[in-house]
DNA sequence: CCAAAAGTGTTCTTCGTACACCCATGT
DNA sequence: ACATGGGTGTACGAAGAACACTTTTGG
């Protein structure tokens, strides 16, 4: 046979290849709301329907490798938060070949991107109840990311990805109360979440929400990192 | 370029195409003890070696649907509770060729399958602790399975999957017990359980474990769906 | 009658939740 | 001086955690 005449970087022969993408859904936060980033598709079909951000898996890279690659030539960013949401895989997905995505999200801060490189490439801030119908299967994978950023935000402590390095307790709240669409109570929140004590209080205020002015915080990873190796669960509430 | 005279079905044809494979993490629960269902690998490299059961995507198929066709396959069984993990997409993870791996896991009701078909392909159930090393990165996926098993078991009613239709209290703990490693008092576990209000209680005994017997019960899948839908939550343990 | 597993209740502590007022400051 | 958002404490009820004995029955 000819499966032995092979290289050994393709034993594989008589079984077919397919295409492999990936998309990244973006999150950011600003000004008490929630957004999403997206931009017009640069390839048929569809070309200049909105979209979320994407690229082919190149022979070369894993597939969060080009998640990431993707992401840093929109944004300029490197080092985000970045997981592995699902893979899209039905057969009629994508009308211009077989095609399956593996499909990632990401929180950034929304403050750190550079700004020219995201209007370069012609991507938008919308806010997340605003978006319009984004091409292919692009929707369910949205939905399926806002579900996952929700159980996630519970468990771990992945808010303080959307927010700047230093924030004020009352962002935080507002930041949960957008994810999770609800309003909290102002001192149960803040009581358990000073309960944790994985927050590092600065000297410094935040006056720009209010004339009295927010202290700032940061969040202390390396403390929750030590923690976490223990098995404590940061877990802000309990359903 | 050749690109336009291309037929809808692949406007992709620059970029390349890359294998796409699927591999799953069968679990089963015998006699108080995890397992684990693996098999001897049917292709070159490695082929003999011990590995999880797997097959190529094929053009024609959605990943989830190959998985549940090799799953088939081997066991005979349909209708299993299986779920994506994630994608395993290493550009080195497979010498036979660039290949990415979308693994799934499954829960199997041991006495459920057809001994015959898996006999036949030389599938073997392994206690979870007395695992060999298996081929590629198949070792990696079956740690990380373990993990989501164990973090999905404390939030979603998926340990049944795992137990026949009709089970003990004492059965059910002790697959727990198996599950997350570590002991758990007789009298709580059961409060908490019970006091979900879930189980059908039945007529019968089951008296393979002891003189006295214990009562059989079922899982109410249709109330569980019916409170889930109403934002309920399942949830065995704090932590 | 005894070994072996099934089944059951109470107390204490912790945590979640509901709820209302004073504080600091810029205009 | 006042409007605006920031910050704080307490009391009640629910749920988790610790803990030991009785019941059943096959051999």
């Amino acid at each position: 046979m000819e499966q032995n005449t092979l290289p050994l970087n393709d034993l594989y022969a008589p079984e077919k290849r397919i295409y492999v993408a990936t998309d990244c859904i973006i999150f950011g936060f600003d000004k008490g709301i929630l957004k999403l980033l997206v931009f017009e598709r640069r390839v048929d079909p569809f070309k200049g329907t909105l979209s979320l951000i994407g690229s082919f898996v190149k022979p070369n890279e894993a597939a969060n490798d080009a998640a990431r690659r993707v992401l840093n030539e929109i944004t300029g960013l490197d080092n985000i938060f970045m997981e592995e949401l699902k893979t899209y895989s039905d057969v009629e997905r994508d009308p211009g070949a077989r095609c399956i995505s593996i499909a990632h999200y990401a929180l950034i801060r929304i403050d750190d991107y550079d700004k020219e490189l995201v209007e370069k490439h012609g991507a938008i801030w919308y806010e997340f109840d605003k978006l319009p119908k984004l091409v292919l299967d692009h929707d369910i994978m949205i939905e399926d990311a806002l579900s996952r950023l929700r159980r996630k935000a519970k468990f771990y402590p992945i808010g303080f990805e959307l927010l700047p390095k230093k924030f004020t307790i009352p962002q935080f709240q507002k930041l949960y109360e957008a994810i999770f669409q609800q309003t909290l109570d102002t001192r149960n929140f803040r009581k358990k979440l000073m309960s944790l004590k994985l927050l590092i209080a600065l000297d410094e205020k935040d006056k720009s929400g209010s004339k009295k002015g927010a202290f700032l915080y940061k969040f202390d990873y390396k403390k929750y990192k030590r923690l976490q190796q223990k098995g404590f669960n940061f877990s802000l509430f309990k359903n």
